[in-house]
DNA sequence: GAAGTTTTTGCACGGCTGTGCAAAGCTGTT
DNA sequence: AACAGCTTTGCACAGCCGTGCAAAAACTTC
């Protein structure tokens, strides 16, 4: 009921009421460190009391490690930033370390304070799920002995670890499905974000186009998402060239297009056309949907940042790790 | 290439550089410190040259704030969730808070351990937005001076602020709805969670039901999420008392409703069945769905707990803050 | 009970910062 | 040149923790 704000316990005062020293109490709250049963069980007590729990800030200027690890994410309610946000968060906190988040959505500089805030605040690691960090801070990052890992990002960057899905690989295998299901008139969707591995895709997918001797109607407008796919659909769709089979560069994109194809051309999936996306959101496995598409694999994908993030140290060298994205069978294309 | 791993820079080594004391240099990053023109020059260029940023760690001893809130949240990887997250990491960054992100998924002892952690870091304040924390921990939390705030948990707990949305109207709404539209059974679809928000929005609409006199079919079965709508609807119409109308206390769950509704029983929405979700999720507003449903003010809930969390200390009184949710008319519901 | 061994304890220091206080520097006035 | 008033600077301390080191305590063994 005072006016005074309340303050947090400190192991002074935890000592103070068990009747013992400073040390004591920091020993009994690391483990390995030599107390015996009695005080132990004072301290603790005295610490339940008062509602004492270790400032792991504080903890952080001696130990040369803070527990913190970044991520720096800018739309993280899309599906597939969500799944992955879901799975580092929970990987991370079964590692014992702890995660902060900066949404570096908006102007370009957002990315730039978010590494920033993650040297401010001592992280162990950051990882970067979106935007472009300039290089100068990559090298600051790591100057300072911080880990770095871009997930999906521009891997020409030298310096950080960089984890990618087999994008050619798998925009190879799409137009060949497509072709093996008897397209003739393939068409690439993307938006015109530009971001590297939607690059990777589109490229792969007109160089394998080429290669067969087959043209591709290429859209690459908007932004990002569903409507991109549903834009498209609509002027391809009252063009003259009309596609019988697509591939979009995301889920959400396929999405959008399918549903705009059905509702507003009374096209026919598979029948009149075949589509293929790239993520496997969750919607893609929803009856309206069926989705045909690409599962790069979130959990190994997880699992292998923390192991990064937690790295001995021994294998400084920057990596490039590329997982493989299967593909996941459903119904937006003839069986060939 | 030294196997050492480097190590931050101190404000100390930066004053070394510079020629100034630390004192200098902690003035520099101070906003409204007394420095000169000149030392301010020198200590900028000596920290740009060795990297240094201020330790916030450090910082937060002094300081009685160490600018970090808490995020406890289950499943980022729904989109309600997803949105959720993104407008609170946004609106924290823009009032200059760093969030800490926990994901309490799992058994319920992670909860727990994620409120631990708020104090281990010193959190300003603790979010939560999934999972119910026990009262003793809330009590510690408060009791250290910090500010929690709970979002859709449950109302009774003592202590904490409480954010929520009006269940109670939207579901007499939706009930009034449907009746409108000329259902003659309606059905309440829920899932066997029994989340607070969606145990209140389930009651409201039965009681709603009984004082107009008709009887509710209601399902209450499965975790949560998509497939819960779906396998409601497979026995449901299966069954011998088949719905005209349905209240699916979330949007997940009518979509998985829907699709099974159209895809398995051939129903036309809205002529056979009338369909309310809540949570205006974005795949609410997709083609393949065009779902009637209630749109919680996100980004006003998110500014308001940025609010109560920078709270000046005031208005310590723990309060309850309703936002209703207006209703969004789309297509699963034949208009009135 | 004495000597030797192991465990436990307290002291003091280091790590990094913000800030009150007094000394030092500067500016301008008479 | 002396002095008053203001700005800038450095010192020293506080804030909280982990840990090496040596003293104290507990326990073994004869």
């Amino acid at each position: 009921m005072s006016g005074t704000r309340k303050v947090f316990a400190s192991a002074k005062q935890v000592a103070e009421l068990a009747g013992v020293s400073r040390s004591a109490v920091s020993r009994t709250f690391t483990p390995g460190a030599s107390v015996s049963q009695e005080t132990r069980r004072r301290v603790v007590e005295a610490a339940e009391r008062l509602g004492y729990h270790v400032n792991h800030l504080a903890r952080g200027l001696m130990r040369e490690t803070t527990g913190i690890v970044c991520l720096a994410v800018a739309d993280s309610d899309t599906p597939y930033q969500g799944k992955m946000l879901r799975a580092l968060t929970q990987h991370l906190r079964d590692a014992g370390k702890v995660a902060m988040v900066f949404n570096t959505s908006g102007p370009a500089h957002h990315v730039e304070e978010a590494l920033r805030q993650t040297l401010n605040y001592r992280a162990d690691a950051t990882v970067v799920l979106s935007g472009t960090p300039p290089q100068s801070l990559i090298r600051t990052c790591l100057d300072n002995g911080q880990r770095l890992v871009l997930i999906n990002r521009d891997d020409r960057l030298v310096g950080p670890h960089n984890i990618g899905n087999n994008n050619a690989a798998a925009a190879e295998a799409a137009l060949h499905v497509l072709l093996r299901a008897g397209c003739r008139q393939p068409a690439l969707v993307s938006s015109a974000a530009g971001t590297p591995s939607l690059l990777a895709r589109e490229q792969a997918f007109v160089a394998a186009a080429a290669c067969e001797g087959v043209e591709v109607i290429v859209w690459r407008q908007g932004s990002t998402g569903y409507n991109v796919g549903a834009d498209a659909a609509r002027h391809l769709f009252a063009g003259r060239q009309r596609p019988d089979g697509a591939f979009c560069v995301t889920d959400l994109i396929a999405c959008g297009f399918l549903d705009v194809a059905r509702t507003e051309f009374g096209l026919a999936v598979p029948q009149d056309l075949c589509v293929i996306g790239f993520d496997d959101i969750e919607q893609a496995g929803w009856a309206s949907y069926g989705l045909t598409t690409f599962a790069p694999p979130i959990e190994r994908i997880a699992a292998t940042v923390v192991d990064l993030v937690m790295g001995s140290g021994e294998n400084d060298e920057n990596r490039r790790i590329v997982f493989d994205a299967p593909m996941v069978w459903r119904s937006t294309v003839r069986p060939g």
